[in-house]
DNA sequence: TATAATTAAATTGAACTCAATTTAATTGAA
DNA sequence: TTCAATTAAATTGAGTTCAATTTAATTATA
């Protein structure tokens, strides 16, 4: 018992680092979300809306691994500062469809640098980005975005 | 605007993946956790006191990447279940020791089982998974534990 | 058609996370 | 020595996160 091998010492777990990692990466978005009054929920949030316009509660939530107990709560904090519209589908009425406001468009200008200033704190060469980025999706079952990997050069 | 080189899209975001991959491994845990009536940060608090037997908040927190506004009640936890005690310390009374217990140390041949269980959800090869867990130690920005590196074979 | 099963959001409750503040103890500097 | 600065925990409050339940709408089936 408790010898180097002990599967229970924490630095064996690869859980850990991968809680642990999230958690500081998303202490450097703070400074950068602060300004413009977002949460890192409400920021990956919008950034669906930048690129969808108008989806679902639940497609959203796909697309997040979230669901509505933890998404109703953000999109109307969102709303609340009119970046997006909600309302029920006339198809479905148990549909809740976002939709991003004007003013949620013009968010998209502001928060141009955030990725760009988060990557630069993360402190990874470009090569082991990618494979960072590969192994992640490889966790959570999805296809890969090819343009990232073409990125590696 | 919004073409496919948009650096706000989400598919070319190295931390969402790593946030979502961090809580959907953090689900696998549950099932077997729940057997042991314990949560993911009493778990990983317990791990560092199978470790440790005694340790003070503060190197815990160093340890575990939170503060005492995330540990005080997790360990008030852990001690209302008995597995642990809390005591000032003599030497300062600033320092708050947390020891193990007898049934604390019972708990481990009971959770010897999880990270074997855990590692067969996540599905990565032996080497994606060195590789995963040298990537995120580099972004902790900390010493990697030589054991698991070799454990690659 | 009726009604049973399913689905989408919302709600509830427990627990975590973290910034900011407070309290108490210790350390350091004038 | 004395009092200012620092340190360790605890507390507070806002915002997640998630399982479980509820409500309302839709779909499938007898």
């Amino acid at each position: 018992m408790n010898t180097s091998k002990d599967e229970l010492k924490l630095d064996r777990q690869l859980c850990f680092p991968l809680y642990a990692a999230s958690r500081e990466v998303i202490k450097y978005y703070r400074p950068l979300l602060d300004e413009l009054d977002l949460t890192y929920t409400q920021y990956i949030a919008m950034m669906v809306m930048w690129e969808e316009k108008s989806i679902s509660v639940k497609d959203m939530g796909v697309r997040l691994f979230l669901d509505s107990g933890t998404l109703t709560p953000v999109l109307k904090a969102l709303e609340k500062k009119s970046y997006v519209t909600r309302r029920r589908s006339g198809d479905d009425e148990r549909v809740l469809i976002v939709e991003i406001t004007k003013k949620g468009e013009e968010l998209k200008s502001r928060a141009a640098h955030v990725p760009g200033k988060v990557a630069c704190c993360i402190g990874l060469e470009p090569g082991e980005a990618v494979e960072l980025y590969r192994l992640l999706y490889k966790i959570l079952g999805r296809e890969i975005d090819t343009e990232i990997m073409e990125a590696a050069k």
